[in-house]
DNA sequence: AATAAAATCACCCCGTTGGGGGATAAGGTT
DNA sequence: AACCTTATCCCCCAACGGGGTGATTTTATT
């Protein structure tokens, strides 16, 4: 089994395609497939679908490739570039609505189709492993007038992700009492009052 | 007062930086400085923060651009891009680690690198604005077995947001008995059982 | 018009949680 | 040695939240 990205090229240039398709052959990946429409497009979403999409955007159909990008965040959940001749305002405005990893205008640079594929799977695959947002103890003392110590970090933590007192007392082996008394004093420094309040809070706080 | 976009341009070849510099000036970005060598980079990134940055990776100083980027990921906190004459897999495999928002390989089209900056900037404001990430109700169905009604999702939404349940009653204009009963049925749906568990779970479920 | 689903409300009970104290031992600093 | 912070533990108690059970009204849907 190959352990290859597989890339859907979509491109309504026969040439271009191609081309693309030779050139990432050639350089680590796998083109899943070539689609010249957007029917072909959804078509191999579903059926095949690949690690990421290289899209260009006027497609000789009724759906462009900002309406591929759109059912790709939707349904598909994978990065994607747009590899398009067009660059002007309303265009632009468009695709920045569909958060694409990339804009690449033509003509254009291989490598730089090459490099921004590699940084766009790249950062969407360490996106999705931080959909668990590790708490940084950093980043919440920044924003408290009084920090947490390592041991109300760790307990914080915990609470953070959704378990009971006695289950953190457990997973530590501190007697529940202690885990209440360092709770105490998270509440105090967060100026938190409830359990959720503080995971609300902690919410917050990383996202500043 | 302006509105356009400052952004700061790294890069040790005089020559190439003037051309970049020019070439967004006259696109609606304003070049907040030009910086030769790292040393300049960090001064400007800390006194003159812009709201972007496209960096080159490979420096005539001991720190080069990635060394930039990871300032700029720990203590700015701006989009930036790496555009480069490197694409070796080193270079990049160091690139990745500190999630450029695009990396651009020279020779470049300038259109690339104009849209390749938008995207990022729109790209890095909808992240930030998604601190507070909206619950989509649709997103949240799609994972349970059995749906949430709107008044559900309704009161999931306030209690994710870390209100207690005679706050909720206020804000909806409904008995507490009431809230408490959608949220009996809430956590039969999401199997959460305590208040904390449900919001953890609402957290999950939006990152899939 | 009949039926199902959703929304509204009530009451009881108990467990966890949160806030009030108070206390001792370990580690680091001056 | 004196001092401060951190970490550990205990008790009490009120309050909020979660679970059980039941019931009525409103809104869709057929």
């Amino acid at each position: 089994m190959s352990n290859k990205l597989k890339v859907l090229i979509v491109e309504d240039e026969p040439v271009i395609a191609e081309n693309i398709s030779i050139y990432l052959d050639n350089n680590d990946f796998e083109v899943s497939a070539i689609a010249y429409d957007s029917e072909e497009a959804f078509a191999q979403l579903k059926t095949n679908t690949p690690d990421a999409a290289v899209l260009d955007i006027n497609l000789e159909s009724d759906q462009d490739g900002i309406d591929i990008a759109a059912y790709i965040n939707k349904e598909i959940q994978i990065p994607f570039l747009f590899l398009t001749s067009y660059s002007d305002k309303h265009t632009l405005d468009k695709a920045k609505q569909v958060k694409p990893s990339g804009y690449i205008v033509k003509p254009f640079n291989e490598k730089t189709l090459l490099a921004s594929l590699e940084i766009a799977i790249s950062n969407f695959a360490s996106e999705k492993n931080s959909s668990q947002p590790k708490l940084s103890m950093e980043k919440i003392n920044r924003h408290l007038l009084s920090p947490l110590t390592e041991r109300e970090f760790e307990v914080a933590q915990l609470a953070y992700n959704g378990i009971t007192n006695s289950q953190i007392a457990e997973q530590t082996f501190i007697s529940l009492n202690t885990i209440k008394t360092h709770l105490k004093s998270i509440y105090l420094k967060t100026e938190a009052n409830t359990r959720y309040g503080l995971i609300v809070q902690l919410r917050q706080l990383m996202a500043k």
